[in-house]
DNA sequence: CTTGTACGGTTGTCTGATAACCTTATATGC
DNA sequence: GCATATAAGGTTATCAGACAACCGTACAAG
């Protein structure tokens, strides 16, 4: 099915996020100064070109992402902008190959460790759920949708097997964003018996985990992420 | 106006906020399901008295948490709810042992291996704010708020040196949320003279990361983190 | 069976008005 | 003079109604 990606149309993509965006942008670059004013909604709205229903939903989201306050009867006014507060990966922010080098790098150092606390901590059902994710993968014809949905679960059953609530979480979160990344870039990329080559290296990581070796889980996880790096045309320091 | 009017309903709180945490329940506590319809905002806004605006905008609100989609001309529909996503540390969460634990667990993965990266690829500014950072720490009288923030600043400024993005946002995140912990339990603990030995563990990593020893710089950091640790009668394991 | 088209319903946006609220200035009482 | 009360103007919050853009479906045409 050879069918044309005609992606690129540019969708309306919510008018209001889009201004949102613009404002939350003067705001951070410091064009408009943490506790000043901003301007009313009505010439906010005027600027725009769009109505003040608009520029209100746009200030809103703002105030919901906390980089401004609204008092009734006086404006809205930008707060201290802490963006490590927010800890927000814009899809931007991959495109370029440094930083998406840099985030798998992140990755890399949170994955191994939890692969050692993995064999450490993880308990019977966990090797199950391990197994069924291995499983799927196996079952997964391509490297379809569906087989990257199998390998992020397997990296979030590790991660959850660590007992490490925070562990999880940010793992989850960083895997999402360059599985994201990797699946946006897939088309140039030749990517069609990497998938066997990756359920070895899972098995390898999940035997490490199930004989209670971090050392060797740790390795064998460190092992599978600089292969997945490489594979991406990545190459990644050890340290 | 001589009658008294404590009428129990404080409009004062935002009624797009109120209106939406209460959708938000119903979502989260399974009344709608996820991929279900929610009622039209035409609807919604008869059924809790109040104009469509207000609904527009507890909706959106929703959306941006990522509660629920919406699509023009079709409606707004309850989505899986992933707590992972926002990444967030509620402040309540690290009051028990056991998540403060966990988060000072991953905060040393990250750290440590800030520090082998921050050996590699530190620039000479690097180390002069580094100095800097020591000095203000020696300069704070005893270890009181200014002493925090310079032991803070240290850490940041080395996950600065990594060169790594990433890194930086993730162990600001993390350390500000620890040292927030740890001052908040500060009264109870004997904190006198810890701050000579904070300093000269700190002193040990610069001396590391000055020398371009990554496995050096690892170990000295590591060690630090492990001697903070069980300063807070904490206990973490060694991998 | 596929394609085109009309239709009703829903969200997105616009417009204008009113209420609630804050700030400032002015008037008032002492 | 000074503190308080009151009025005025501006701003956000909410309301109300309308139209535009869009989707899904049903149905007709080929």
């Amino acid at each position: 099915m050879a069918v044309a990606d005609f992606s690129q149309i540019r969708r309306n993509e919510h008018l209001p996020a889009r201004i949102a965006a613009q404002i939350g942008r003067e705001i951070s670059e410091g064009r408009i100064a943490p506790g000043h004013k901003l301007p009313t909604e009505h010439l906010l709205a005027k600027t725009f070109g769009v109505s003040r229903s608009v520029i209100r939903e746009a200030i809103a989201q703002l105030r919901n992402e906390g980089l401004v306050e609204t008092r009734q009867g006086v404006g809205a006014f930008a707060t201290e902008i802490d963006r490590r507060q927010s800890l927000r990966i814009e899809q931007g922010d991959l495109a370029d190959r440094e930083s998406f080098r840099s985030l798998f790098q992140l990755r890399l150092a949170l994955e191994v460790e939890a692969a050692g606390l993995a064999a450490v901590h993880h308990t019977s059902p966990d090797l199950a759920k391990l197994d069924d994710a291995l499983a799927q993968m196996n079952g997964a014809e391509k490297w379809t949708d569906e087989g990257i949905v199998a390998d992020l679960a397997f990296h979030r059953l590790v991660a959850a097997a660590t007992r490490n609530e925070y562990f999880l979480q940010f793992i989850t979160f960083i895997a999402e964003r360059t599985h994201l990344a990797i699946n946006a870039a897939r088309a140039s990329a030749v990517l069609e018996e990497i998938v066997e080559v990756t359920i070895a290296e899972h098995v390898a990581i999940r035997d490490a985990i199930a004989t209670r070796n971090p050392a060797k889980a740790k390795e064998a996880m460190r092992h599978h992420l600089h292969g997945a790096a490489s594979r991406l045309g990545l190459k990644l320091e050890m340290l």
